[in-house]
DNA sequence: TTGCAAATATGAGGATTACTCATGTTTTGG
DNA sequence: CCAAAACATGAGTAATCCTCATATTTGCAA
């Protein structure tokens, strides 16, 4: 068996950890840094954003980044995460009282318009997501968040194909969720009109390979 | 259809041309250069190689290896430039005589496991691929490649199938090739057994939907 | 209130590293 | 053989991440 990795989220490729904050004060000016952080990678792109300008922009100094963050990487990861826990709810929601093959269709593809169009939308997760794999550690938040995502599927899969490998379902879902995801960031660095055709395409096949 | 989907910081197109190697020894000076960036990336990933280490280990000043590549990127998007063009030649051979869809089923999923094998056996592939996707050139890099490689695909559909939509067929080659790069990758980002699945089911998948 | 430790804030400076450029050397073509 | 082009060099520049000694603020017990 392969580590189960809805409960813990394995997080220690990630630099040494900084004090949290405790103050009413020091929580109010993390908010600000990460809204700064969040505002300059809208604009530039989480490569070109800079340590000073963030701190700067959230009326801070350098050092106080550094009391809260160990490393530029950590504000990049702290961003992605409020994403990816924010999404795992509302798949969560919306596979969990799925029951039937017409269900599952119509809350899957429902499912892959929402996360296309939050993509479309937010050049915060553009950016996180498509340099996502220069960033070992946050390459490792995508797989844990996919394969927890991947676990909602397939528990779905196991109440319509009760008599199935379990295996074989499992490898399935998450096959199916990743190249979802793929095919999202796939359509959105090619033009809309090719990029919805992408999807729709998409589509058509994770749920032939799902409803089958 | 260009890559209007981003808001991708002003000045990002590929670095100014340099100066290429016209003389016998410069050509070889460039071939060592080559070959201790691709030992280093092999060893630390391409993240970790240092300029001053490349030239060293090439046995060259630094200044000599920026006569011939305008920045570092430049080293990487070279060498990623000879896999792609070495594995293009090798997909073009593969489905040029593909004629019926047996043919096609044997063809692409021998294409499969040669690619799933050479990422395996070639570190500097797993990580200029799994571990750059953040630099925006290699990323066109990657989806020209693509585009090129689907289009084999497309050709091969389109004589299966003459009275299908073309626009279609392309579309529906390009998402499945897109789809094999990511499971590869995905592939060997997890553990080797998982991996040998996955490449499995998409193999099904994929062939489920070119020969349908 | 007062005193004090822990938490928080600061920004100049250390350390690293991609990249430049003035200068010197080798090769080429006429 | 010579001038020009190509090539080689590496100390120096600039940009940037991050540290740390020091100063200030906050929580809280006496």
């Amino acid at each position: 068996m392969e580590d189960a990795a809805a409960p813990v989220s394995p997080q220690e490729q990630i630099a040494s950890p900084r004090r949290a904050p405790s103050q009413q004060r020091s929580r109010e000016r993390v908010e600000r840094m990460l809204g700064a952080a969040s505002a300059l990678i809208a604009e530039q792109g989480s490569d070109a954003m800079r340590m000073g300008e963030v701190a700067e922009r959230a009326g801070v100094s350098i050092g106080s980044l550094y009391q809260f963050f160990p490393d530029k990487r950590a504000i990049v990861w702290a961003l992605a995460e409020r994403y990816t826990a924010e999404s795992q709810a509302c798949i969560s929601a919306a596979l969990k009282d799925v029951s039937d093959a017409e269900g599952l269709g119509r809350a899957f593809s429902e499912l892959v318009d929402i996360y296309y169009g939050l993509f479309l939308a937010e050049p915060v997760m553009r950016d996180i997501w498509s340099g996502t794999q220069a960033d070992k550690a946050l390459r490792q938040l995508e797989l844990a968040d996919s394969r927890a995502n991947a676990e909602f599927l397939t528990a779905v899969l196991k109440r319509l194909r009760p008599g199935a490998d379990p295996i074989a379902l499992e490898t399935t879902a998450f096959l199916v969720w990743q190249m979802g995801e793929a095919a999202v960031r796939l359509a959105i660095s090619v033009d809309r009109q090719e990029g919805d055709r992408l999807v729709a395409a998409y589509k058509r096949m994770a749920l032939r390979e799902l409803l089958t």
